[in-house]
RNA sequence: UCCCCGGUAGCUCAACCGGCAGAGCGGGUGGCUGUUAACCACUAGGUUGGCGGUUCGAGUCCGUCCCGGGGAGCCA
């Protein structure tokens, strides 16, 4: 089959296609004609956000009705030669030799149009949203970052670990969690089987879809050194928000003799590598984002890539906003958690940029993050960022036996399920620390898209599993 | 799950105190030789989310269910 150019590749070097003739092939976003004379198609090929524009002028029999056929989004092939535009808003232009009808679209029955739609219609034509500007772009960056995190790992040493993402313990202490079984609940067990249900089941036992790789990624630092998982997470929760989804996609590194302070200088350099990457390989989209989708993006992203973040302790951030002057809906005090609207006062009000906390009282936090001298805290972090709120989250690990066992017994987590967790800390425990970071939540930031939704293909919510 | 707001043409939205269902865009037809959300003219398009109630009369008021959005909780 006939293989053209991408338009991206078009755009990045105009000068050197000048005159030449060349074959692209991708979807029709507008069409502008006249039935005596020239016409216009922009055409995308999913290359880039801008699209070529194709010019197409009265030659032989059948081309008028050839190009009356094709409407918005017709998927077509065009030989052209490359040409200056004495039009404004582009460049160069391709002048129509040749063109290919693959596929048409009924502009009756189309569900896109040339103007701008609502999110909440795009989500019902999951199939068809990625040719929207919005959704494009966002796909594209999507994309950019996953190859950075695996660019920021690789180069320093990292290694990929694959966790699983069936897994038989279920008190992890992150919330509801799925089950994964290949009974009918619709056919009741006989009564033999009743006595033991999870007998007739595939694992012989219950199991469930991850909620984390940490733990296993853990025991992979206590042989690689350092690792990260990268993969698909789930949370039956019903959260019905801006922020989460059924299933996402996290980042978790987890690195040996690495202690808090590592951490959060991992974390934040990694932070900062990512969004340099999304601002010098995708500056076309950043500045799409900025122009129609949230007007401080540039700012936002350049203070986050430069700047230092602002780092205190849970205590100073106590410390601040009881002194502060703001009134709040929840109340503020030392060993409550920090609220939505009081991580919202620090990170946007206070700093005015990201935020890390470290060292939250014990009893918030589960029960592998390393117990602090003070025996009050926790060497956990959380970092902020404004807008999305937390980003990361994540703790030095609990390396030694006893104080693991204890903090199991304090938050009743079963040692049975976790006597693997707790042989790493009887055969060469070290010193370990890791992180998770949610790869939508990183996408809307980078975008400033207000919807989680939009920062994955296929979004998973309550009552939705749609395409 | 809780609180608030919304559901009217394919899309985005109007419709005053309860009184004849509207516009822009999109679609169709015709026109236009350089357009850029093209432009000009004409035209088709509706069970006002579902069910029930109040009323002479309901898009509008009441009840209930469904769906969507914003916020909260849970968290990444």
């Amino acid at each position: 089959m006939e293989k053209g150019i991408r338009i991206a590749d078009l755009f990045r070097d105009e000068q050197k296609w000048l005159g030449k003739t060349v074959l692209v092939q991708g979807w029709v976003k507008t069409k502008r004609d006249s039935k005596a004379g020239v016409g216009f198609i922009e055409l995308n090929d999913g290359s880039s956000l801008k699209g070529l524009q194709i010019i197409t002028e009265q030659q032989g029999r059948g081309y008028s009705e050839l190009l009356g056929k094709i409407t918005t989004g017709s998927a077509i092939l065009v030989e052209g030669i490359v040409s200056v535009s004495p039009g404004k808003g582009q460049s160069i232009e391709v002048r129509a030799e040749r063109i290919h009808l693959y596929g048409r679209a009924d502009p009756a029955a189309y569900p896109l149009q040339k103007k701008r739609h609502s999110f909440e219609y795009l989500r019902q034509i999951a199939h068809l949203r990625p040719r929207t500007n919005t959704i494009g772009a966002a796909a594209r960056v999507r994309s950019r970052l996953s190859f950075a995190i695996h660019q920021f790992f690789q180069d320093r040493g990292f290694h990929y670990v694959h966790t699983p993402i069936i897994t038989s313990s279920d008190c992890e202490g992150a919330g509801e969690i799925f089950r994964v079984t290949t009974l009918d609940p619709a056919q009741p067990l006989i009564s033999a089987e009743a006595e033991d249900p999870y007998k007739a089941d595939f694992f012989a036992k219950p199991a469930f879809l991850t909620v984390s790789g940490q733990l296993q990624a853990e025991i992979y630092a206590l042989a690689l050194g350092k690792v990260y998982t990268f993969g698909p997470t789930f949370r039956a929760e019903n959260s019905n928000t801006s922020r989460h989804l059924a299933e996402f996609w996290m980042v978790e590194p987890e690195m040996a003799f690495y202690d808090l302070e590592d951490d959060l200088n991992t974390a934040l350099e990694f932070i900062k590598y990512l969004i340099g990457v999304v601002l010098g390989e995708c500056p076309e989209e950043v500045e799409f984002f900025g122009r129609y989708i949230e007007p401080e993006l540039m700012k936002r992203l350049e203070n986050a890539a430069q700047s230092s973040f602002e780092v205190i302790t849970y205590t100073e951030a106590v410390d601040i906003l009881t002194r502060s002057k703001e009134r709040f809906v929840f109340p503020v005090e030392w060993g409550l958690d920090l609220q939505a609207e009081h991580e919202r006062y620090l990170t946007e009000k206070v700093f005015g940029r990201p935020v890390g906390i470290l060292n939250f009282p014990r009893a918030l936090k589960p029960f592998y993050m390393r117990v602090n001298d003070d025996e009050k805290t926790v060497a956990a972090m959380d970092i902020l960022v404004p807008g999305t709120g937390e980003i990361i989250g994540g703790s030095q690990r609990e390396e030694r036996l006893d104080v693991l066992l204890e903090q199991m017994r304090l938050k009743g987590i079963p040692t049975d399920d976790y006597h693997w967790y707790i042989e790493l800390r009887e055969f060469g425990s070290a010193p370990h620390s890791g992180f998770g970071l949610g790869l939508e939540r990183l996408v809307q930031f980078v975008t400033g898209i207000p919807n989680i939704r939009e920062a994955i293909p296929f979004p998973r919510t309550p009552g939705h599993a749609e395409f």
